[in-house]
DNA sequence: AATGAATGAGCCTTCATTCAT
DNA sequence: GATGAATGAAGGCTCATTCAT
């Protein structure tokens, strides 16, 4: 009773959805099982969103926008913060927004990160306006730590080889123009980082009869964000390192 | 009509099933839709298959059964091969039968791979079988590469400590009590590791659109499986040095 | 904006709903789409017209009260006219009433002349008063034409008797005891003259297909109208002539 | 039950359609109320007819097909007959096919017949090709029927002026040249006859009220016919003649 | 082995109406 | 006088399934 006086209608109904669009996709779910979650009627439905994918659209956008919010991919973050930090924060923040429960996630293990994840594998039209408003944006934030990240790497072997061989090649001859031919190798990368992420969340189910040891629940969250800093950050340097031939 | 004539109904069904349950979902796929583009009766689809869950079942066994046979995970793999060799086998396995449109892509870069990162997300009572009889004992094969692969990075680290600090320990002291102790840490790895891959097929819609040069398509797979055999190498082996303290 | 300050909203509604109900019909017709047309609010119209059907009875009022008013069926008639002249001004009122766009007609040629078919094809109960006040008086405005007319052949009939035979029945003979004798004959007279004035408005989009030329469109009232008080007054002489046995 | 078993379900849904339409309209009948009239289930209407408007467009077809078939406009007509015969044939066409209750009428005055003249009102996309197919021809031999009428007509005036001037102007100085330049006048005459005819089917409520005797029931055939016949003949008559200056 | 006909359940949507403001 | 929110009823349509053939 009490969400219902705090909450308008619309607010519900929202709210509701975003669980039920999770659990049984955008086809299964029935406005019906909404309106009836949400304490609402089925016409109201109608009335405050026009229509089924409406109310879809708005569930996409409210996830987002309050996902995002409430947990950034920059928490703990300042000017000062080097590379790795930066990395941390990030991967930190996907865990968060995807698996903790006032965020993509649910107490149950299947929530509207699972509405996320319908959405990548098949994006409704709705989906494309998520993609350039909030998704590429996050995307480049990745990159660029990706891109200093490398840049220390790639100074660190400068150095290694500088001790061993003795040249004199200094820091600054490697240059900025890396950006565009390293993006071929960065892109990659961050797929690789947001990918690991993301499959946590997204196959749980699996995750969960197989490695169970590693479901993305609340408190495994810390643990599987460092072990995917971690890998991650092999995986840089690795790349990196193979770059240089 | 070739195909009319090389493929029972039963089996024409199967294929073109798999298609469409991959584009559309269990639900939102009609059997009407699925038994036109078969060329059959709507009613024939309940008679040989009982059921939409029945056929489904089919599909999905066909699915496995024939992906794997079709691409194994130890393509080019001896009993000499490298732990380096057989990961890059397992990663090109994986990227094979999730690409190749004669495994579970398509030429349309929506293919039957959808329906099994459908079924990972939330799996139907169908696909408990298809963990046990697939899923596990491949996640088994990928395991083992990764404990041979850090047992070596461990050799490799051990002596450099030994050149540098020029102990005695011998490599045998390691012992092989590894299995129970570092299983914590090779589960994640190969998460991460699957992850990669199954990412690549299961978020296409949104790579074109973000990382259009990372498409999953059949060109493209020697270039990402070389990555992801990089990234990973890199990521493992961080994982393991970290793990020495 | 001007129609807006210049009627209440009460009559904007009025005027508008003649359109689309003549349009849609009263089924088909949305409240939703009169208050949105009639820029209004959609419970405005419960407001003022207590239901649905209170609308439609204040627009099938308004409609014949503004036709009649501005189109009588007796325009440039005065005591000394003629029953051709009358019967005349009588068509010519019933055409200009059906096709002006100032009156039951519309730029469109679909208009609320057909509001007012479909009351004669199927009444709703308002439309009872509608018969009684105005459809049943202008028949008898008809009726009393054609009767002197009739009285006129009559007597053209017998002065070419007495002219041929050399008898002396003289019109008084005729008397006027025809009331209810010609009755029988006058009123189909009538119901021929009005059936062909308002197919043209009822059939219109029939017309268009078969006979363009016969467009019910203001440019050619004169014509049609001219047209079927000829071939009106050839067929009211014909039954008179025939009842003469 | 005998209608149950000696018509499949998709005629007993046609005929049965016929009349809900008729009375409701296309927008007010519902699929349930004519399901449930014909003993059927609502789903098979959309397995039968696709659609609601393709069942409307069936009915239509039907009723067209099936009345044309069982009243032409051409009983008892021979190559010998008069123009005068044959559009009394023609006339009487008409009225039986629109007040039978075997024809497009009914027993309770609200028959199918209603449908058409909804049709003709505000046609569907259905109706368009009903127009070509029956309209456009039918009404090809009213006006074939009124050509020959006229041309009769013209010959009798020209011996009229014969016996008054004395001219030597012969029948065959009219030539056939009128086709064009008749046209004109004749379409007009097809639409006063056509327009009598319907107007007693579609504005039967109304007749019922203000002209009760006029009704078109079937008892009433034969005088409403007859009455139409003579009103139409004087009509061409006039029209003709007055087409001479 | 396969099919056309038919069905019942359920879904999305629309609509007229009401109510508190 | 006028309105935004909300509702219950009903309608068209789709779908998986069954049955007789």
């Amino acid at each position: 009773m009490s969400e219902q006086t705090t909450m308008t209608t619309k607010q519900r109904i929202i709210k509701v959805a975003g669980d039920i669009f999770g659990q049984e996709g955008f086809k299964a779910a029935t406005i019906r099982k909404i309106a009836e979650a949400a304490n609402a009627n089925v016409a109201s439905i109608n009335y405050h969103f026009r229509d089924k994918e409406g109310l879809y659209a708005a569930v996409l956008e409210d996830l987002f926008e309050s996902g995002f919010k409430k947990f950034p991919s920059t928490i703990g973050i300042n000017a000062q913060s080097t590379p790795e930090e930066r990395l941390k924060a990030f991967i930190m923040g996907m865990f968060l927004r995807l698996i903790r429960s006032d965020g993509w996630g649910s107490t149950s293990a299947i929530g509207k990160g699972r509405l996320i994840a319908k959405e990548m594998m098949d994006p409704t039209p709705a989906f494309e306006w998520i993609i350039e408003k909030y998704i590429k944006p996050h995307k480049e934030i990745l990159i660029s730590i990706l891109s200093d990240l490398a840049k220390d790497y790639r100074y660190q072997f400068a150095q290694q080889e500088k001790l061993k061989a003795g040249t004199d090649k200094s820091y600054e001859d490697m240059g900025d123009d890396t950006n565009d031919i390293e993006m071929d190798r960065l892109l990659p990368c961050a797929i690789s980082i947001i990918s690991q992420c993301i499959y946590y969340a997204f196959a749980a189910p699996v995750i969960q009869k197989v490695a169970q040891a590693c479901m993305p629940i609340e408190e495994n969250i810390e643990r599987l964000a460092n072990h995917v800093l971690l890998f991650s950050l092999g995986g840089v340097k690795n790349i990196v390192e193979s770059a240089k031939s």
